[in-house]
RNA sequence: GGCGCCAUAGCCAAGUGGUAAGGCAGAGCUCUGCAAAAGCUUUACCCCCAGUUCGAGUCUGGGUGGCGCCUCCA
């Protein structure tokens, strides 16, 4: 089963052929470290931490890497604003990204390099561009020639022609080109910079990250994705810069993740309706928010609303009941060869779910073949008698597909007060002696406190909310 | 003006031309001391109109309605 990846420089599922066998060299542009991250930004961190991990599932050596910009004007301006600095600012919100990120439940990337430790291979970068024709500097600025690179335009598409420049920003009269973009920016007094052979200044937007992608993956990497935002014009700058320098195509893959809406409209900061991660994870578990990002197609838009999150939230309860419900019945179970339905089911599940996932990373159809194991233990459950080996199958099968997704919250087992211990062999003897007045009562008691008690057919098993 | 995307049940959301997955919510029933969890049952002529085809949610053309990008943006 080959995985196919939508490629969106052909505009096609491709089949993924990685340049070294067992080797996968991707890089996702990282946030611009000037704010909290907020939850539209979490959609690229937590889709490619799952395109990461699956494809270390699959048997790949993955090097991620994700950058951090930490300087431009963005951090210049807040860095004013909070009477700062920009290393300050930058080192500030870099260290929130891996608090939320690490919140999030997302794997760290191998790598997290920032511009600023780049800044010499930057300069090389443009330095290179410029002795070959592909640059040029006017009045303490260097910009890119696009006219000089003739697939310009040939990931999203566009005919240089065709494009409205300057309908939102001020197009600079230094450029040759209005098309023409910045490399290297000349420092105004007072602001953040470095020397180059052009004066003191700062990198532009887009070097950066053919600079970093290069230095620390090579000339040529497989998968290089970000926010579809992204496509134009960063993504086709970087093509322009890199190819123009090495001679070599760029990335073979270049994947895009769709816009988050919140209440359907898009999320800006300018109407006011931004969500910070930091927030979120205070009122959301991040198993929730995993689900909610994964059950939609990464390629389409998803909507973030309270009826999303409260839908998201039960279907998880229904794995996680379905996972507490086969752990409880783990201690009765009998001996014996696992139970052949379940064997066929686990099969078919993980036959389907790498299926799904083989297509263009299908995460909301894998979450049903995540529903469709529940679908197979819940019957199996009812049964009186089942086996321990069909239930750790069960087990294990789910670990595997949650070792890619990530959507379910580590097990924590026994670790239960003395006094709701107390409680409950209270509750036991209560209802021995059938007093269900005093059963109910430490019953609502006790979900008061957040814990939810079952009586089974195994005994009591006990729940947080 | 250019380049694109989307439209499937009350809601969310998949869908390789071959009688429309899955989840949430709702309703009824079963199990239960009562619950919970779980089980069973139940809900779609796929935005409209043409066309291609033995056969179209899926392909083509034309509409309608949303939306994105066009040098800050995930």
């Amino acid at each position: 089963m080959a995985l196919k990846i939508y490629n969106t420089l052909t505009r096609s599922k491709d089949e993924f052929k990685p340049i070294t066998p067992g080797k996968v060299k991707m890089y996702v542009c990282g946030p611009t470290v000037y704010d909290y991250i907020h939850i539209g930004n979490a959609r690229p961190v937590i889709f490619f931490d799952v395109v990461r991990r699956y494809l270390e599932s699959s048997g790949y050596d993955v090097t991620y890497v994700v950058n951090f910009t930490d300087v431009d004007d963005k951090l210049i301006r807040k860095a004013a604003q909070m009477e700062s600095t920009v290393p300050e600012v930058a080192e500030l919100f870099i260290q929130k990204f891996y608090e939320d990120t690490e919140g999030l439940g997302v794997h760290k990337a191998t790598l997290n390099p920032r511009v600023t430790e780049n800044i010499q291979e930057i300069i090389d970068f443009i330095q290179g561009l410029v002795d070959k024709g592909y640059a040029y500097e006017n009045g303490g600025d260097v910009y890119f020639r696009t006219t000089k690179f003739a697939e310009y335009g040939k990931l999203s598409h566009q005919n240089l022609e065709e494009l409205q420049f300057g309908i939102r920003v001020e197009v600079d009269d230094r450029k040759e080109n209005p098309q023409d973009f910045v490399l290297w920016k000349g420092a105004k007094p007072g602001e953040i910079s470095w020397a180059s052979p052009w004066g003191e200044g700062r990198p532009g937007w887009h070097i950066e990250c053919s600079a970093m992608a290069r230095k620390y993956l090579g000339d040529t990497i497989d998968i290089h994705g970000g926010g579809q935002d992204l496509q134009f014009p960063h993504h086709e700058c970087e093509i322009a810069q890199s190819e123009c320098f090495t001679g070599h195509p760029m990335a073979n893959y270049w994947m895009h993740n769709g816009y988050i809406n919140i209440n359907n409209e898009k999320m800006s900061k300018s109407m006011g309706n931004g969500i910070n991660v930091n927030q979120m994870l205070q009122a959301i578990p991040p198993q929730v928010i995993r689900y909610f990002m994964l059950s939609a197609h990464y390629r389409n838009p998803l909507n973030f609303s309270e009826e999303a999150v409260e839908q998201a939230k039960n279907g998880l309860s229904r794995i996680e009941n379905c996972i507490a419900n086969i752990k409880h019945r783990l201690s009765t179970a009998e001996v014996g060869e696992p139970a052949e339905e379940i064997v066929h089911a686990v099969t078919e599940v993980q036959r389907q779910f790498e299926l799904k996932m083989n297509d263009d990373f299908n995460t909301p159809d894998a979450i049903t073949a995540v529903f469709e194991l529940v679908n197979a233990a819940n019957p199996y459950l009812q049964q009186e008698s089942v086996t321990r080996s069909s239930l750790e199958l069960l087990l294990s099968r789910f670990e595997t597909m949650d070792h890619v997704l990530g959507i379910l919250a580590k097990a924590e087992e026994g670790l239960l007060d003395e006094e709701v211990e107390q409680l409950i062999v209270e509750r036991t003897e209560a209802r021995k002696t059938k007093n269900w007045g005093r059963a109910d009562e430490i019953r609502d008691l006790l979900t008061e406190r957040g814990i939810i008690l079952e009586d089974t057919a195994q005994g009591i098993r006990w729940r947080r909310k």
